[in-house]
DNA sequence: CAATTATGACTACAACCATAGTCCACATGA
DNA sequence: TCATGTGGACTATGGTTGTAGTCATAATTG
Protein backbone atom coordinates (compact mmCIF):
# COMPACT_ATOMS: atom_id res chain seq x y z
CA UNK A 1 0.00 0.00 0.00
CA UNK A 2 2.07 2.80 -1.82
CA UNK A 3 1.59 6.26 0.16
CA UNK A 4 0.44 8.64 -2.14
CA UNK A 5 1.33 12.52 -1.73
CA UNK A 6 -1.79 14.58 -1.03
CA UNK A 7 -2.76 16.34 -4.50
CA UNK A 8 -4.71 19.75 -4.47
CA UNK A 9 -7.93 20.16 -7.08
CA UNK A 10 -5.56 22.59 -9.18
CA UNK A 11 -2.72 20.36 -8.74
CA UNK A 12 -4.37 17.10 -10.00
CA UNK A 13 -5.40 18.82 -13.25
CA UNK A 14 -1.57 18.81 -14.32
CA UNK A 15 -1.07 15.59 -13.68
CA UNK A 16 -4.20 14.62 -15.29
CA UNK A 17 -2.24 16.09 -18.26
CA UNK A 18 1.10 14.15 -17.23
CA UNK A 19 -0.78 10.69 -17.32
CA UNK A 20 -2.18 11.47 -20.46
CA UNK A 21 0.95 12.08 -21.80
CA UNK A 22 1.98 8.60 -21.11
CA UNK A 23 5.63 9.88 -21.73
CA UNK A 24 7.90 12.81 -20.82
CA UNK A 25 6.70 16.01 -21.05
CA UNK A 26 7.91 19.27 -21.26
CA UNK A 27 6.33 22.16 -18.81
CA UNK A 28 5.33 23.92 -22.12
CA UNK A 29 3.63 21.22 -23.13
CA UNK A 30 1.96 21.04 -20.22
CA UNK A 31 1.05 24.57 -20.37
CA UNK A 32 -0.14 24.16 -24.09
CA UNK A 33 -2.54 21.33 -23.32
CA UNK A 34 -4.30 22.91 -19.88
CA UNK A 35 -5.00 25.91 -21.71
CA UNK A 36 -6.19 23.98 -24.74
CA UNK A 37 -8.89 23.02 -22.20
CA UNK A 38 -9.79 26.36 -20.49
CA UNK A 39 -8.10 28.68 -21.32
CA UNK A 40 -6.82 31.22 -18.21
CA UNK A 41 -3.59 29.21 -16.96
CA UNK A 42 -0.13 31.48 -16.51
CA UNK A 43 3.39 30.19 -17.24
CA UNK A 44 4.40 30.80 -14.09
CA UNK A 45 1.74 29.68 -12.37
CA UNK A 46 2.06 25.81 -14.23
CA UNK A 47 5.73 25.98 -13.36
CA UNK A 48 5.61 26.81 -9.63
CA UNK A 49 2.63 23.52 -9.43
CA UNK A 50 5.00 21.69 -11.55
CA UNK A 51 7.95 22.41 -8.91
CA UNK A 52 5.70 21.67 -5.55
CA UNK A 53 5.03 18.20 -7.71
CA UNK A 54 8.29 17.10 -7.63
CA UNK A 55 8.82 18.58 -4.26
CA UNK A 56 5.89 16.45 -3.19
CA UNK A 57 7.28 13.56 -5.09
CA UNK A 58 4.06 12.92 -7.44
CA UNK A 59 6.19 14.19 -10.35
CA UNK A 60 9.77 13.88 -11.16
CA UNK A 61 11.93 15.11 -14.49
CA UNK A 62 14.20 14.79 -16.83
CA UNK A 63 16.53 17.63 -18.11
CA UNK A 64 17.18 17.42 -21.88
CA UNK A 65 19.62 20.11 -22.49
CA UNK A 66 17.83 22.98 -20.49
CA UNK A 67 14.14 21.44 -20.79
CA UNK A 68 12.89 19.45 -18.34
CA UNK A 69 10.52 16.85 -19.32
CA UNK A 70 8.14 15.08 -16.64
CA UNK A 71 6.96 12.11 -15.47
CA UNK A 72 4.36 10.81 -12.97
CA UNK A 73 5.69 9.03 -10.11
CA UNK A 74 2.20 8.24 -8.81
CA UNK A 75 -0.19 6.34 -11.17
CA UNK A 76 -3.82 7.47 -11.96
CA UNK A 77 -5.18 4.41 -10.23
CA UNK A 78 -3.04 5.07 -7.10
CA UNK A 79 -4.38 8.64 -6.46
CA UNK A 80 -7.66 7.97 -7.66
CA UNK A 81 -7.84 5.17 -4.81
CA UNK A 82 -5.89 7.39 -2.35
CA UNK A 83 -8.74 9.85 -3.23
CA UNK A 84 -11.50 7.45 -2.93
CA UNK A 85 -10.77 6.06 0.50
CA UNK A 86 -10.15 9.54 2.10
CA UNK A 87 -13.57 10.14 0.33
CA UNK A 88 -15.13 7.54 1.40
CA UNK A 89 -13.28 7.68 5.18
CA UNK A 90 -14.60 11.75 5.89
CA UNK A 91 -17.74 11.74 4.29
CA UNK A 92 -19.36 8.19 4.78
CA UNK A 93 -17.45 7.05 7.52
CA UNK A 94 -15.92 4.17 5.85
CA UNK A 95 -19.27 2.56 4.95
CA UNK A 96 -19.32 2.00 1.66
CA UNK A 97 -23.23 1.04 1.07
CA UNK A 98 -25.05 4.23 2.18
CA UNK A 99 -22.23 5.87 0.16
CA UNK A 100 -23.20 4.00 -2.91
CA UNK A 101 -26.55 4.33 -2.56
CA UNK A 102 -26.52 8.22 -1.73
CA UNK A 103 -24.82 8.16 -5.40
CA UNK A 104 -26.90 6.42 -7.14
CA UNK A 105 -30.57 8.23 -5.19
CA UNK A 106 -28.79 11.56 -5.77
CA UNK A 107 -27.75 11.33 -9.77
CA UNK A 108 -30.24 9.02 -11.08
CA UNK A 109 -28.00 6.48 -13.63
CA UNK A 110 -29.27 5.95 -16.80
CA UNK A 111 -31.12 2.67 -17.98
CA UNK A 112 -27.75 1.66 -19.42
CA UNK A 113 -25.54 2.78 -16.37
CA UNK A 114 -27.78 0.95 -14.32
CA UNK A 115 -27.37 -2.29 -16.29
CA UNK A 116 -23.27 -1.56 -16.04
CA UNK A 117 -23.37 -1.74 -12.37
CA UNK A 118 -25.28 -4.84 -12.47
CA UNK A 119 -23.06 -6.48 -14.81
CA UNK A 120 -20.21 -4.88 -12.48
CA UNK A 121 -22.31 -6.53 -9.76
CA UNK A 122 -22.59 -10.16 -10.92
CA UNK A 123 -19.04 -9.86 -11.91
CA UNK A 124 -17.47 -8.72 -8.87
CA UNK A 125 -18.86 -11.55 -7.39
CA UNK A 126 -19.95 -11.17 -3.52
CA UNK A 127 -17.13 -11.97 -1.43
CA UNK A 128 -17.57 -11.72 2.87
CA UNK A 129 -13.65 -12.95 2.95
CA UNK A 130 -11.07 -10.99 3.28
CA UNK A 131 -9.87 -8.74 0.56
CA UNK A 132 -7.17 -7.10 -0.52
CA UNK A 133 -6.61 -4.13 -3.10
CA UNK B 1 -29.07 24.41 -5.18
CA UNK B 2 -27.68 26.31 -1.62
CA UNK B 3 -24.29 26.72 -1.58
CA UNK B 4 -22.61 24.98 1.42
CA UNK B 5 -19.30 26.47 2.74
CA UNK B 6 -16.41 24.64 2.35
CA UNK B 7 -15.75 22.64 5.40
CA UNK B 8 -12.10 20.89 5.89
CA UNK B 9 -11.34 17.62 6.97
CA UNK B 10 -10.97 18.61 10.85
CA UNK B 11 -13.95 21.08 10.73
CA UNK B 12 -16.24 17.90 9.66
CA UNK B 13 -15.22 16.46 12.45
CA UNK B 14 -16.59 18.92 14.80
CA UNK B 15 -19.98 19.22 12.04
CA UNK B 16 -20.19 15.64 12.81
CA UNK B 17 -20.76 16.14 16.70
CA UNK B 18 -23.06 19.07 16.27
CA UNK B 19 -25.24 17.52 13.38
CA UNK B 20 -25.68 14.57 15.67
CA UNK B 21 -26.50 16.71 18.78
CA UNK B 22 -29.95 17.59 17.15
CA UNK B 23 -29.89 20.35 19.95
CA UNK B 24 -27.67 23.24 20.32
CA UNK B 25 -24.68 22.32 22.45
CA UNK B 26 -22.35 24.21 23.95
CA UNK B 27 -18.35 24.38 22.88
CA UNK B 28 -17.72 22.48 26.69
CA UNK B 29 -19.87 19.29 25.56
CA UNK B 30 -18.24 19.46 21.80
CA UNK B 31 -15.19 19.04 23.07
CA UNK B 32 -16.24 16.45 25.40
CA UNK B 33 -17.65 14.09 22.50
CA UNK B 34 -15.02 14.79 20.27
CA UNK B 35 -12.18 13.63 22.78
CA UNK B 36 -14.92 10.61 24.22
CA UNK B 37 -14.29 9.78 20.67
CA UNK B 38 -10.35 10.15 20.06
CA UNK B 39 -8.66 12.06 22.86
CA UNK B 40 -6.18 14.85 21.88
CA UNK B 41 -8.56 17.68 20.90
CA UNK B 42 -7.40 21.16 22.83
CA UNK B 43 -9.79 22.92 24.08
CA UNK B 44 -8.04 26.05 22.60
CA UNK B 45 -8.39 24.55 19.11
CA UNK B 46 -12.02 23.58 18.86
CA UNK B 47 -12.80 26.61 19.81
CA UNK B 48 -10.83 28.37 17.55
CA UNK B 49 -12.32 25.90 14.87
CA UNK B 50 -15.63 26.76 16.36
CA UNK B 51 -15.20 30.53 15.60
CA UNK B 52 -14.09 29.90 11.82
CA UNK B 53 -17.31 27.61 11.45
CA UNK B 54 -19.38 30.57 12.36
CA UNK B 55 -17.35 32.64 10.38
CA UNK B 56 -17.81 30.52 7.59
CA UNK B 57 -21.48 30.21 8.28
CA UNK B 58 -21.91 26.89 8.80
CA UNK B 59 -22.79 27.06 12.65
CA UNK B 60 -24.43 30.09 14.01
CA UNK B 61 -24.69 30.12 18.15
CA UNK B 62 -26.89 31.33 20.75
CA UNK B 63 -25.65 33.06 23.99
CA UNK B 64 -27.10 31.49 26.95
CA UNK B 65 -25.02 33.66 30.09
CA UNK B 66 -21.87 34.38 28.66
CA UNK B 67 -22.21 30.11 27.20
CA UNK B 68 -22.79 30.15 23.16
CA UNK B 69 -24.48 27.49 22.24
CA UNK B 70 -23.71 26.11 18.65
CA UNK B 71 -25.95 24.69 15.99
CA UNK B 72 -25.79 24.33 12.54
CA UNK B 73 -26.51 26.12 9.87
CA UNK B 74 -26.32 23.66 6.85
CA UNK B 75 -27.24 20.26 7.40
CA UNK B 76 -25.25 17.00 6.65
CA UNK B 77 -27.27 15.96 3.81
CA UNK B 78 -26.19 19.33 1.96
CA UNK B 79 -22.65 19.02 2.86
CA UNK B 80 -22.57 15.24 1.97
CA UNK B 81 -24.28 16.36 -1.30
CA UNK B 82 -21.47 19.11 -2.02
CA UNK B 83 -18.70 17.02 -1.19
CA UNK B 84 -20.09 14.33 -3.01
CA UNK B 85 -20.65 16.62 -5.89
CA UNK B 86 -17.14 18.33 -5.52
CA UNK B 87 -15.43 14.43 -5.35
CA UNK B 88 -17.04 13.10 -8.28
CA UNK B 89 -16.20 15.96 -10.57
CA UNK B 90 -12.68 16.09 -9.92
CA UNK B 91 -11.27 12.59 -9.63
CA UNK B 92 -13.83 11.34 -12.31
CA UNK B 93 -14.53 14.00 -13.82
CA UNK B 94 -18.44 13.46 -13.51
CA UNK B 95 -18.61 10.05 -14.50
CA UNK B 96 -20.60 8.38 -11.99
CA UNK B 97 -20.46 4.61 -13.64
CA UNK B 98 -16.80 4.57 -13.40
CA UNK B 99 -17.30 6.19 -10.28
CA UNK B 100 -19.26 3.25 -9.25
CA UNK B 101 -17.56 0.55 -10.98
CA UNK B 102 -14.24 1.93 -8.83
CA UNK B 103 -16.02 1.48 -5.50
CA UNK B 104 -17.76 -1.60 -5.97
CA UNK B 105 -14.30 -3.33 -7.49
CA UNK B 106 -11.85 -1.52 -4.84
CA UNK B 107 -13.87 -2.29 -1.70
CA UNK B 108 -15.36 -6.25 -2.50
CA UNK B 109 -19.31 -5.93 -1.40
CA UNK B 110 -20.62 -8.33 0.78
CA UNK B 111 -23.18 -11.29 -0.53
CA UNK B 112 -25.75 -8.33 1.51
CA UNK B 113 -24.34 -5.38 0.65
CA UNK B 114 -24.84 -6.32 -3.09
CA UNK B 115 -27.87 -7.25 -2.92
CA UNK B 116 -28.99 -4.01 -0.84
CA UNK B 117 -27.70 -2.45 -3.65
CA UNK B 118 -29.46 -4.14 -6.22
CA UNK B 119 -32.43 -3.49 -4.13
CA UNK B 120 -31.86 0.36 -4.51
CA UNK B 121 -30.89 -0.55 -8.01
CA UNK B 122 -34.43 -1.55 -8.76
CA UNK B 123 -36.40 1.24 -6.82
CA UNK B 124 -34.42 4.21 -8.21
CA UNK B 125 -35.78 2.92 -11.11
CA UNK B 126 -33.63 3.90 -14.32
CA UNK B 127 -34.50 6.63 -16.01
CA UNK B 128 -33.33 8.66 -19.07
CA UNK B 129 -35.18 11.91 -18.77
CA UNK B 130 -33.90 15.30 -17.30
CA UNK B 131 -33.00 14.28 -13.51
CA UNK B 132 -33.76 16.47 -10.68
CA UNK B 133 -31.90 16.48 -7.11
C1' DC C 1 27.17 40.94 -31.14
C1' DA C 2 23.05 42.96 -28.89
C1' DA C 3 18.22 42.87 -27.80
C1' DT C 4 14.66 39.78 -26.84
C1' DT C 5 12.71 35.76 -25.02
C1' DA C 6 12.11 31.40 -22.70
C1' DT C 7 13.77 28.23 -18.83
C1' DG C 8 14.02 26.97 -14.30
C1' DA C 9 15.35 28.68 -9.32
C1' DC C 10 14.01 31.49 -6.00
C1' DT C 11 10.84 34.77 -3.89
C1' DA C 12 6.36 37.04 -2.66
C1' DC C 13 2.12 37.20 -0.79
C1' DA C 14 -2.52 36.80 0.58
C1' DA C 15 -5.87 33.08 2.01
C1' DC C 16 -6.65 29.54 4.51
C1' DC C 17 -5.67 25.88 8.08
C1' DA C 18 -4.25 23.38 12.33
C1' DT C 19 -2.86 24.38 16.49
C1' DA C 20 -2.61 26.84 20.53
C1' DG C 21 -1.36 30.98 23.40
C1' DT C 22 -2.81 35.82 25.56
C1' DC C 23 -6.00 38.74 27.49
C1' DC C 24 -9.93 40.27 29.97
C1' DA C 25 -14.16 39.64 32.25
C1' DC C 26 -16.74 36.82 35.11
C1' DA C 27 -17.76 32.84 38.46
C1' DT C 28 -16.63 30.43 42.38
C1' DG C 29 -14.65 28.10 46.12
C1' DA C 30 -11.15 28.67 49.96
C1' DT D 1 -11.89 38.87 49.28
C1' DC D 2 -8.86 36.92 46.33
C1' DA D 3 -6.53 33.23 43.69
C1' DT D 4 -7.95 30.28 40.25
C1' DG D 5 -10.22 28.64 36.43
C1' DT D 6 -13.41 29.01 32.42
C1' DG D 7 -15.61 31.43 28.43
C1' DG D 8 -14.98 33.82 24.50
C1' DA D 9 -12.16 37.52 21.59
C1' DC D 10 -8.10 38.30 19.73
C1' DT D 11 -3.34 37.04 18.43
C1' DA D 12 0.54 34.01 16.90
C1' DT D 13 2.97 30.71 14.31
C1' DG D 14 4.10 27.73 10.96
C1' DG D 15 2.40 25.14 7.10
C1' DT D 16 -0.12 24.76 2.45
C1' DT D 17 -2.22 26.71 -1.61
C1' DG D 18 -3.13 29.56 -5.65
C1' DT D 19 -1.18 32.92 -8.11
C1' DA D 20 2.45 35.18 -10.11
C1' DG D 21 6.78 38.15 -9.96
C1' DT D 22 12.23 38.51 -10.00
C1' DC D 23 16.59 36.87 -11.41
C1' DA D 24 20.40 34.79 -13.76
C1' DT D 25 21.29 32.11 -17.60
C1' DA D 26 20.89 30.36 -22.06
C1' DA D 27 18.80 30.15 -26.76
C1' DT D 28 17.32 32.99 -30.65
C1' DT D 29 17.27 36.40 -33.97
C1' DG D 30 17.94 40.81 -36.16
Amino acid sequence: MKKVPRVTDTEWELMQVVWQAKLPISAFEIIEKLNANEPGWHRKTVRALLARLVAKKALDYKPQGRVYFYFPLVTEDECVAAASDSFLERVFDGAIEPMLAHFVGRYRLSKKGADELRRILREAKPDDKKEEA
